[in-house]
DNA sequence: ATTGTCATATCGTTGAACGATTCTTATGTT
DNA sequence: AACATAAGAATCGTTCAACGATATGACAAT
């Protein structure tokens, strides 16, 4: 193997920023990211031409993105009456904790051969997180919030698994806005989140994994009586 | 509440009946049949025009039908290339088996409150196993076989679980055409699929875990092997 | 063998069209 | 006033035709 080798790697790498996003998927991340904002309220219905004539794409494209936005449970596409956005009911949200429940618990009781890259992301959202509050952002210690446990699940190294979580996490935010008090739902788990990690980092993985059940215990009855 | 109770009940479970498939849903039924029956071959280029004039479909409407395969990863899309039957690497199957480890020992260690049906669900994908075992039916065993996991998963009690792992076991089913003798491959695990129901049962989901866990191991290592 | 050029086949996206389904509103009946 | 009904409007589902953008393969030039 001459120099090429090494080259033909890095250049791999990079070949997925070769496969560039279609309208439709700008579409959707457009969308996606006023859903998950609250800036549509639940249960609102996007009409295929209004949207359509703001964002100036066809109505074919514009079902595209429906479509994905549908598939990420973001959306709920009825037959002849077109897409709205998701309400979440409390069963919802107790199957969503109970996804929880299993894969973050699961993920980090195989923290200790974790992706070094995994325990720097746990690092970065606590610090976020840290920052954020210092500054009262408390809409942005809710996001660091879902990075902390999207890093969780990053712990057991399976792409899958932490594509499946960014879903379950997003879908979970069109929760969050029933919370009319955004700093005393969000503040709490800070300290939670950072006492996890130490645990983490001192191999406890045990001791972790009890208090993030005990974690999700408590959003999980937060969040139901809110939707009561 | 009086006898409309009941009967609203009954119409609540058949609403799902009325929500019935638009022609892109159908489409991509009959093509994710194809797939998982391994007709395509993985690699091959599912031409727009081709398939959209044998199944008498516009183009809009396949694509729709392609997007929802994209998503569940039997198809990837490329720009302006057209889409294709996702051909797993080593890698791929390594990843959807530490899901699989992951999801369904974390599944099983919480059997002690499952639902009954799950329970029912297990017995009869055994069941139906040996049936075809007797039949000389391999690919029935193993499509057998993938319902007792399918059950497994179900103790945990999500949909949204039940569902995810719907997807990862029709993913894994692409790698199971790799495997020349069937039998060989699948009959093997009808006898292992029976002693962790049998532990189940027996309310030693410790036990269980274990058996699960070597027999996911095994079958990784063999499909590993087989995408070297 | 490598590179440049060009024709061809597909894909990406749009816009228009029409039947089917749902929602709205007006009308009429009890 | 309450309810059923029917006509009309608004949308969705699906198809089709078209055109620019992109990828591929063949062929010529170096």
């Amino acid at each position: 193997m001459d120099g090429t080798g090494q080259a033909a790697e890095r250049l791999a790498a990079d070949r997925s920023l070769l496969g560039r996003a279609s309208t439709a998927e700008l579409v959707a991340a457009i969308l996606r990211d006023h859903i998950i904002e609250g800036l549509f309220e639940p249960g609102t219905r996007l009409s295929e031409e209004s949207i359509g004539t703001i964002l100036r794409v066809s109505r074919n494209t514009l079902r595209e993105a429906f479509r994905l936005l549908s598939h990420e449970r973001l959306l709920v596409h009825e037959l002849n009456r077109g897409v709205f956005v998701r309400r979440l009911t409390a069963a919802d949200v107790a199957d969503l904790y109970r996804v929880r429940r299993l894969v973050e618990c699961a993920a980090l009781r195989r923290a200790l051969d974790a992706p070094e890259q995994a325990l720097a992301h746990l690092r970065d959202a606590v610090r976020g997180a840290e920052q954020a509050a210092a500054e009262q952002r408390w809409g942005d210690v809710g996001t660091a919030n879902m990075r902390f446990h999207q890093a969780v699940v990053e712990l057991a190294g399976s792409s899958r698994l932490d594509e499946m979580m960014r879903q379950v996490l997003a879908e979970l935010r069109l929760s969050f806005h029933a919370m009319k008090n955004p700093r005393a739902f969000h503040e709490p788990y800070l300290n939670r989140n950072r006492d996890i990690l130490q645990l983490i980092e001192a191999k406890d993985t045990e001791g972790a994994e009890r208090l993030l059940e005990a974690y999700l215990t408590d959003a999980e009855r937060q969040l139901v009586h809110a939707h009561a």
